[in-house]
DNA sequence: AATTTATTGTCTGAAAAATAGACAATAAAT
DNA sequence: ATTTATTGTCTATTTTTCAGACAATAAATT
């Protein structure tokens, strides 16, 4: 089985996606796994047909994991040191012994494929957890997410990326008011703290905060959420359309 | 003559960097012109070796325009749209005729190479432009500074390109204390607040200016400038090192 | 030599924004 | 009816930004 058809794609030109999602008050990766014995992580990555733009590419191999569409997405930063190359899948290779990739119906082009130096353009994805559908697709035999604060050990340079990620989604946060594409429909003022709070590593003060946002005027508020707890119910709030 | 040895290339991949330089009161762009009777005009482009980082690659493109070393460099964008292709050169080889490209000694591998799609990875330089002594290279048949408010029409999207460069240059001025590789080494506060003036295109309030950049604590200030105004010298700065 | 002119460097007060403290409102448990 | 925990908002304080004013001064003018 041939995976990857190099005539269609652009040569050693790659896009990785750092895809974050939100849940229990953490900010998480989404992280697929390869290997065929040893695990190799690696960020959600794909190359770029001839017919499509890189954004378009993007896209795809985003709907590709996640199953969904309409994904907010945005470059952050192109990784092009030299020797960018898959060092630890040639390793791994080396370990278990080619014939085996072979055996297992793998393409010999597929390997030398993966196994040359990429440019690599990163983009970072924001989604709502909820929504999501890991799939695995290409060599992946799994995806999982992971806390940011507890990534594996990731191929090449891909833990960098994540840190360059993030750093671009905290620039990004309040200028272009993305957040609320980490979040579901509808969610109360603490929810959206927690958030901020998850993002930047740090803590906020509840009054300011409150105004902060409200004066952003981007909100609705909607009815109360009564979650059963003794104390006042807070608002649900939704992002204007 | 073939210039572009495309086994030692990266394919479909290039950059072109924005070489802004400061001078007169305005923000300049170096732009080379290439075209064999039609002028065309572009940013100044090259493709990345084998061998070499995308970094190094731009470093050594801007180094062959402008001579000069140790250049402030910043990423700010990649441009991949799908059909990314330089149509206005095909045109021009169509309305002068293929056989007049061969005949001054164009090699053929060089108009297959330059006619393809490209993704390219926009860089922005800043110069001292008193230190830069602009050259041309390839096909360039000169080069020159433009104001950036009276910039030609460039091929593709390289005016899209300047435009996304200054807001990535207005973005990091501040930030990241750049502008002063745009001066010489010694510079009065006018000149710091012309400069950031004509980055911006509006004007700062002198004495509240003043206070902002010394508030940085990066400038030491050296001896008064006698100018021979009727007025007031004004001191000399210096960035610190 | 005194005065004038144009510009520079800095100060001060006003306005605006960010931060901290306080308290009433309230949903459910006691 | 009272208590508890949390929410929404107000006010006072601090900090930052912005605008106006003025003294200092290099050279031209008188």
């Amino acid at each position: 089985m041939k995976l990857f058809d190099e005539k269609n794609l652009i040569q050693q030109l790659s896009i990785d996606s750092v895809i974050f999602g939100y849940k229990n008050k953490e900010l998480k990766v989404l992280v697929p796994k390869v290997g065929f014995n040893k695990p190799l992580y690696s960020l959600s990555g794909g190359f770029i047909f001839q017919n499509e733009s890189i954004d378009s590419a993007a896209k795809r191999i985003l709907e590709e994991r996640t199953s969904i569409k309409d994904i907010y997405l945005e470059q952050f930063r192109v990784f092009g040191e030299i020797n960018r190359t898959n060092f630890d899948f040639i390793e791994h290779i080396n370990e278990i012994g080619r014939e085996k990739f072979l055996n297992v119906g793998i393409d010999e082009s597929d390997i030398l494929w993966l196994t040359k130096r990429f440019v690599s353009i990163g983009y970072y994805a924001l989604v709502d957890i909820n929504k999501v559908n890991p799939k695995t697709t290409g060599f992946d035999d799994s995806i999982a997410w992971y806390n940011i604060k507890d990534l594996p050990k990731m191929i090449m340079d891909h833990n960098d990326m994540v840190n360059h990620a993030l750093e671009a989604l905290r620039q990004n946060l309040d200028q272009k008011l993305i957040g609320f594409n980490l979040l579901p429909e509808t969610f109360t003022m603490k929810e959206v703290q927690e958030l901020y709070e998850a993002v930047f590593d740090k803590a906020f003060a509840r009054n300011n905060f409150q105004k902060k946002i409200l004066d952003l005027d981007v909100l609705e508020r909607l009815e109360k959420k009564f979650t059963g707890a003794a104390n006042k119910a807070p608002y649900l709030y939704r992002f204007k359309k």
